[in-house]
DNA sequence: GAAGTCACG
DNA sequence: ACGTACGTGACTTCA
C-alpha cells in the first residue's frame, strides 16, 4: 500500500528497503498496521546530543519503516508504540528505557533484548550484532558494529529474534531471562537515572591537600634518586630501582622483559628500603588523585548535578554486573586515605541518609550450601566468625585459642577455595612456604571433606557437559575444560569451581534488587536504590522511612532464596557512604 | 592500542 | 615440571 504513495521515499541499499512514513494518509494507515503485528523490531533514532528524533521499525525481513518525529507524528506515537500488545525487539533495551523515560514514556509492551538474551546463551562470547548475525544468520558483515546504521540494526535484530529465542529455550535459559534479567534491566535503568549526590566542595578541598602531599613526596623521591624522572612510568622507575640503585639481586621481570615494579614486589622490597616505601606512597596517592578525587567531579551531570553510572548487564562472564563511566564499584575503602573519598558520596539532601546493606560472606555461604559441608553450615547457623571457626576446625583447637595469624591463614584458605586454591598461590599470600601451604590445604580438605567433593563434582560436571551452572541455572561455558594444555585446563577447572559460586551470589542479589524495587513501588516508598556493588546495595533513604526501609531491605535480601545456610545482611546508614559502612 | 599498574568485590 | 589465585574498569606511559 505504501509503494503507490507519492509522498514516500524508497531507498535501497544492500537489498534493504527503507520506507519513510510521512504525515497524512500513510501515517494513519501505518498506525493501524502496527497494531496488528505480533512482533516488531525497532531502533531509536537519536541525535548526536542523544535527543530522540525518530524511530525505525521492522516486521518483515529487509523492509524497514522510518518515522521521524514531526508536529503531527509526535511523542504520542512513540508512547502508543511502546504500550500496545505487540512484542518489541530491541538491542540494549536499558539504554532505550532510559531515553524514553526522559520523555516520560514507559515501556509497557512485552520486550525482547537481543544482547541480553545472548549473554545468557554464552556470556563469554561477543554479543555484537556483527557476531550474532554471523552466528545465527550466516551473514558476513564487513563493518564493525559501531558503523551499523539504524535501519540495518532494526532489520538484523528482527531476523535474530527467533533464532535467539529458540536458543534460549534450548539452553534452558528462558526462565532466568524473563524472571531475572528483563525485570532487572528496568531496575538498573531507574538506579542509573536516579544517580548519586557528590560533595564537590569536599573533593576540591581533598584535592588540594592531596596534591600538596604528592608534590612533597615527589621532591623527596628526586632528592634520593639524584635525578628527576617520571615516577608514573614503570619503565623509568624500573631502571632507577634495579639498574641505578640495584636494590634487588634478582629483579623480577614482566612477560615483555621489563622490570616488574608491581605492588606485591615493591612491598617486599619496601620492608628494608625507605625509598621504595616513598614510591609506593606516591603510587597510591596519585592513583586516588587521578582516578577518583580529580575525575569524579568531572562526571557530574550538568542537568541533575549527580553522578550517573552505567551498569553493564552483559559483560561479566559469571553473571555479575559491572559499572562504567564512572565505575562506582571500585570506590576506595581499604586504606585510610581511600576512605576519605567515600565521604564525598552523600545523600540527596538533609532529609535523607545514605544506607548500605551488605551480604555477610555470601560466597562462603553459597559454597557451604552447595557442598552441604555440615561443619561450615553449622558455623554460619551459629553466626560465628567464619574465618575464626575455620581456623579452630583446621588447627583442631577451641575458638578462643585461635591466634590472629591462624585466623588470617584460615581466611586466606577460605578465599583460596572460592578461587581454586593452590599451594603456590597460598604460599605467595602468606608467610608459609610451599610445603606448609600444601599441608594446610590438605588438612583443610580433611576437615571439610564435602568441600573437596564439591570441587571434584564441579570439575567432572564441566568435563561431561562443557559448562557449569549457578543456583538459577545460569551457565558458564568452559570450552577449555578438556584441553591438553595443563595450564589452560587448570584455569578452566578453577572457573568450574568459581563461576557457580560467584554467579549464584550474583543471582541472589539480582533477585533481591527486583523484589526490593517491587516492594518500594507497592508501598509508595520515596527512598531510592542507587548502587549495587556485588554483595552490597546502597540507598538514598528518606529519613521518616528509615525503619521501614531497613525492614524491607533486610527481609528481602535475607529471604530472597532459600539456601541450606542462612543469609545474613549488615545494614548501616549515615551522612555519607563511609558512615554507612 | 597494548602493557603495566591498581582501585573494588 | 609446569605457572596460578576468581571477577571487573580506569589511568598513564610508550611504541
Amino acid at each position: 500500500m505504501f509503494e503507490n504513495s507519492e509522498k514516500e521515499i524508497i531507498l535501497k541499499e544492500n537489498n534493504l528497503i527503507i520506507q519513510k512514513v510521512q504525515d497524512g494518509i500513510s501515517y494513519e494507515l501505518f498506525k493501524k498496521k502496527i497494531n496488528r503485528k505480533k512482533t516488531i523490531s525497532y531502533s531509536l533514532h537519536k541525535s548526536d546530543q542523544n535527543d530522540l528524533i525518530g524511530i525505525y521499525v521492522c516486521w518483515q525481513k529487509d523492509i524497514v519503516y522510518q518515522i521521524n518525529l514531526t508536529s503531527k507524528i509526535n511523542l504520542n506515537f512513540i508512547e502508543s508504540f511502546f504500550s500496545n500488545n505487540c512484542e518489541k525487539i530491541s538491542y540494549n533495551l536499558k539504554s532505550d528505557v532510559k531515553l524514553l523515560k526522559h520523555h516520560n514514556i514507559s515501556v509497557k509492551s512485552k520486550v525482547f533484548d537481543i544482547q541480553l538474551s545472548h549473554y545468557l546463551i554464552n556470556a563469554d562470547a561477543s554479543h555484537s550484532l556483527v557476531s550474532l548475525s554471523k552466528k545465527y544468520l550466516g551473514l558476513e558483515i564487513n563493518k564493525n558494529s559501531k558503523e551499523l546504521e539504524n535501519p540495518e540494526i532494526s532489520n538484523l535484530i528482527f531476523q535474530l529474534h527467533k533464532p535467539l529465542h529458540t536458543d534460549l529455550i534450548k539452553k534452558n535459559q528462558l526462565d532466568l531471562y524473563e524472571k531475572i534479567e528483563i525485570p532487572l534491566l528496568k531496575v538498573l535503568a531507574s538506579m542509573e537515572i536516579e544517580g548519586i549526590n557528590l560533595d564537590i566542595r569536599f573533593l576540591n578541598n581533598l584535592s588540594k591537600k592531596t596534591n600538596q602531599k604528592l608534590i612533597k613526596i615527589q621532591k623527596d623521591i628526586y632528592e634520593i634518586s639524584g635525578e628527576e624522572f617520571n615516577i608514573s612510568s614503570p619503565k623509568q622507575l624500573g631502571e632507577i630501582l634495579f639498574e641505578k640503585m640495584k636494590i634487588s639481586k634478582n629483579p623480577k621481570k614482566t612477560k615483555t622483559g621489563q622490570y616488574s615494579t608491581a605492588e606485591d614486589i615493591l612491598s617486599n622490597l619496601a620492608k628494608n628500603n625507605d625509598f621504595v616505601k616513598l614510591i609506593l606512597k606516591y603510587r597510591s596517592i596519585s592513583k586516588l588523585l587521578n582516578t577518583y578525587i580529580n575525575s569524579l567531579p568531572k562526571q557530574i551531570s550538568k542537568s541533575t548535578h549527580r553522578i550517573h553510572t552505567n551498569f553493564l548487564q552483559t559483560v561479566a562472564a559469571t553473571g555479575r554486573l559491572s559499572s562504567v563511566n564512572p565505575n562506582l564499584q571500585n570506590i576506595p575503602i581499604r586504606t585510610n586515605s581511600g576512605k576519605e573519598i567515600r565521604k564525598a558520596f552523600v545523600p540527596r539532601n538533609k532529609d535523607f541518609f545514605l544506607m548500605a546493606a551488605d551480604y555477610s560472606q555470601i560466597e562462603l555461604r553459597v559454597i557451604a550450601a552447595l557442598s552441604k559441608e555440615d561443619n561450615m553450615i553449622r558455623s554460619f547457623e551459629k553466626n560465628e566468625d567464619i574465618h575464626l571457626s575455620t581456623a579452630a576446625t583446621v588447627f583442631n583447637i577451641p575458638l578462643d585459642k585461635v591466634t590472629k595469624q591462624q585466623r588470617s591463614h584460615a581466611k586466606i584458605v577460605n578465599f583460596g577455595i572460592i578461587y581454586g586454591v593452590s599451594a603456590f598461590g597460598l604460599s605467595n599470600q602468606t608467610d608459609l612456604n610451599i610445603k606448609e601451604s600444601k599441608s594446610l590445604i590438605e588438612t583443610y580438605y580433611l576437615k571439610y571433606p564435602k568441600l573437596k567433593q564439591f570441587i571434584e563434582k564441579q570439575i567432572s560436571f564441566a568435563r561431561d557437559r562443557g559448562y557449569v551452572e549457578t543456583i538459577l541455572g545460569r551457565r558458564r561455558i568452559l570450552r577449555d575444560i578438556n584441553s591438553s594444555n595443563n595450564i589452560i585446563k587448570s584455569a578452566a577447572e578453577r572457573n568450574a569451581v568459581n563461576a557457580p559460586i560467584q554467579g549464584s551470589a550474583a543471582d541472589i542479589i539480582k533477585m533481591s534488587m527486583i523484589n526490593i524495587q517491587k516492594e518500594f513501588f507497592s508501598k509508595k516508598i520515596k527512598s531510592k536504590m542507587l548502587l549495587q556493588i556485588h554483595d552490597e546495595l546502597v540507598f538514598d533513604v528518606f529519613k521518616p522511612e528509615l525503619n521501614q526501609v531497613i525492614d524491607i531491605v533486610r527481609y528481602q535480601m535475607e529471604n530472597v532464596f532459600k539456601l541450606e545456610v542462612p543469609l545474613s545482611v549488615d545494614i548501616n546508614y549515615g551522612v555519607n557512604w563511609l558512615e554507612a559502612h
